[in-house]
DNA sequence: CTCGTGTGAGACAAGAATGTCTCACACGAG
DNA sequence: CTCGTGTGAGACATTCTTGTCTCACACGAG
């Protein structure tokens, strides 16, 4: 009869992403609980905006790990990485689109997940796969607006998720242009 | 003496990008001027967030207008049309990720930028310029993600806003890998 | 069955935000 | 100068949201 921690959170990040300033009532009633389960799980709103921000960068720092974002060539790398981010894409679109966390302590998670990702970029810049006229952390945020843009246009049925890893990849690898070679 | 409206909005959208749930009261002081000044102008929330809808539509209308998409390649119309986005970016960051305004009506306006964006990439995709394993649909989205991301990053400096159309429209067309050719 | 746990429904007060109002004042036009 | 306009500051009631509490009930373990 527990309440499904997990659930609730990922409830709460896709009624929030669309809707910043739905009420505890809401968010309650999107995961399905009634207003007092959900405040005997978070003390208030703002402890549910922490607990889903460290979940957030919990099941990043964990999707990063599994992505091995180390090893193989880095088109390879970002490759894995995407699909990692895929079932918590919803979280990192909601995370991203709310700036204020940034600023109020707890960046320092997201600099370390930042700086994770963009050095794969700065290792593909190295070994020549990528060009280096686009900055490592211009293209890590690029990936997140990307991961966000699908997250909300598959979620409003604008596009297929199952492409998901497929439309972010080739297109932050290879662009819209249509290639001769290859 | 008269306050100048343009200026209100764009506060409102740089303020509310940052921080959803802003009170009229910080929006007002955004803006440099008074709660009472600010509800002389806009009748309540409601009604400035649909200014700001309006608005955003208005120039973003104007700025498809400017760019000309159907003349000359493709490439070239989207290289022109992130030109002309990038003074309304922040307005169009704010908007894209304010996703309850799609639902409750005006979505039509949205459509309409939406189609114009996308048959860009459909004539680049009928000519021969773009890829066709990308949809429309994801380009447009993609566009915006990219948009709202430069935005963003552009406002807490993490890239330099100089670089706002070559970012945006080298990852986009071209993507992050290294060409040989050309 | 009986008990303990966790939940839903709802009441309640405290607090915050909103919307409206009044008053004083600065400014420009005449 | 005098007037009209538009603004800032603040008071005020209303409404919404929040946080806490109580009570009844469903469920599983024993």
């Amino acid at each position: 009869m527990a309440v499904d921690r997990d659930h609730v959170l990922r409830s709460a990040a896709a009624l929030l992403t669309r809707k910043s300033t739905a009420t505890m009532d809401e968010v309650a009633r999107a995961a399905g609980i009634s207003r007092a389960t959900l405040h005997r799980h978070f003390a208030g709103r703002d402890a549910l905006v922490r607990a889903l921000e460290e979940h957030g960068i919990a099941e990043c720092e964990a999707a990063l790990d599994a992505a091995r974002l180390d090893e193989g060539s880095a088109s390879d790398a970002v490759h894995r990485l995407v699909r990692e981010i895929e079932p918590v894409a919803g979280l990192l679109a909601f995370l991203y689109g709310e700036n204020e966390l940034w600023e109020d302590g707890g960046g320092d998670s997201w600099s370390r997940l930042d700086l994770r990702i963009a050095s794969v970029f700065v290792r593909g810049q190295q070994n020549g796969e990528f060009r280096i006229d686009l900055s490592p952390v211009w293209l890590t945020e690029a990936l997140y607006g990307l991961v966000a843009s699908c997250a909300w246009a598959a979620q409003a049925g604008r596009v297929a998720p199952k492409d998901f890893t497929h439309m972010i990849t080739e297109l932050l690898l290879g662009g819209a242009l249509r290639r001769e070679e290859s």
